[in-house]
DNA sequence: TCAAAAGTGTTTGGCCTACACCCATGC
DNA sequence: GCATGGGTGTAGGCCAAACACTTTTGA
């Protein structure tokens, strides 16, 4: 049994997803990635990451990752897996602990910020560019990451089904076809309108609002929100505590 | 951002999952624990594990786990998550990252050998003693070792339709009762024996052997095998490579 | 002959899918 | 009016649960 004085060096990473209109304005399915700023695999591209300190929980690690490279809220954030291989990194053994999140789209409209052109956020490096990139077609990813990127998208597309895994990237209100639409991107494949809006109401998560979104050209879909869970109190617990407790 | 030089111990964990007989006889899902031998948490139950080396895989430190403290062969060894809680040890921050695995019953007869009484293992230290303890009402165990345990049952019940994870419990011929008790015992409920016959067998993962185990008080049940896969090649990759990669 | 478990057949109901169809609005 | 997407109805298929029933053995 080797001693604990064989040390391996720890990061956190995180994926943080959202759903964002692309060139053509189709929502889709993005992930937030950074340019590398050194060596090694200087300008490709990587998941925020940073070192693990001695006295910091994995959660928080990977709630301040996201919180400094994504501009916004960031919900349901999610432990993935430890990728540890020997060679991974170039530069000495790394084991970098992955976590998923999910950003909502800002806006109440279905038109999302694309932040395509590129944006600096407060608190990184000057020239730190985070963009939102196309998850299921990555740019060449540093390190492992194209490997960490791929589980996590399978995982996102397990979980969706979870109640409030789609809410997470809506606002606080939205109709049944911008939820759809939510669902389509994640998935990558078309649904049958009229099939999820049965499914969806059918499971009694959704009530509406009263209210409808004006300024279509066609008949005004009726607004719905998350109905709000039962007596539980709404402070603390980002994480689900029934599945990793 | 922390420097790398905040360092943290990592270590491995493996849960060897074994359907066992328990004392009235009955196949039950049992994990391989061991005793503390040493504070903190000394005479504790606990789930083997090791020290990270720099240079080893973590899929290698957690096989080198199962095989020193479980007899026999491991089967689907997987990596379950990492635990990383700041307090989680009293002598200091150590990140746990925490496999699962399965081993088979050695008898073909559904007659499994139970190590209920203690079983000193080659290549521990004197004294040490893996038992198999009842996976769903585990004794009382060290650091968050219950925590993780009850993840990685969890795990395992939500991977058990999955080809390959029931036939890694069994030995390599087996009755559909059989079959069925392993299914049984990792649920912890029953099933309709008519309706699991045709749902397992319309999978086409099973052949008949051509054999019926004998010694039986009534019919003799006929013995089946999975099918090998086809023209699959079957050296490497214990993982299925579909998910992760 | 009986008990026990292997193994088969059949019914039922739920759920998912596809798709036809009507509704309400902007232009 | 007409195009467009919102929203409803409905028939068919698949699948799983339940359970009655037959078969084959050891005792």
């Amino acid at each position: 049994m080797p001693a604990p004085e064989a040390r391996v060096t720890v990061a956190v990473s995180t994926a943080v997803f959202g759903v964002r209109a692309d060139a053509s304005g189709a929502p889709r399915l993005h992930v937030a990635l950074v340019p590398r700023m050194r060596e090694p695999f200087l300008d490709r591209w990587a998941l925020p990451g940073t070192w693990l300190a001695a006295d910091e929980e994995l959660a928080d690690a990977a709630a301040r990752v996201a919180a400094e490279t994504v501009p916004g809220p960031v919900r349901r954030l999610e432990q993935l897996a430890a990728f540890g291989a020997v060679d991974r990194s170039p530069t000495g053994r790394v084991l970098t602990v992955a976590h998923w999140a999910l950003s909502p789209a800002l806006d109440d409209d279905g038109a999302a910020p694309s932040y395509s052109g590129g944006l600096d956020v407060a608190g990184l490096p000057a020239g730190v560019h985070v963009r939102w990139q196309r998850a299921d077609a990555p740019p060449a990813m540093a390190f492992d990451h194209a490997e960490i990127l791929t589980a996590a998208v399978a995982r996102l597309r397990a979980d969706l089904p979870r109640a409030g895994v789609a809410h997470a990237l809506l606002g606080p209100s939205f109709t049944l076809a911008e939820l759809r639409a939510v669902h389509e991107a994640v998935l990558g494949r078309t649904l049958d309108a009229a099939n999820f809006r049965r499914a969806t109401l059918a499971t009694g998560v959704l009530e509406e609002t009263g209210e409808v979104r004006a300024g279509t050209r066609h008949r005004p879909p009726k607004l719905y929100r998350y109905r709000p869970a039962d007596g539980a109190p709404p402070p603390a617990a980002p994480d689900d505590p029934g599945d990793l407790s």
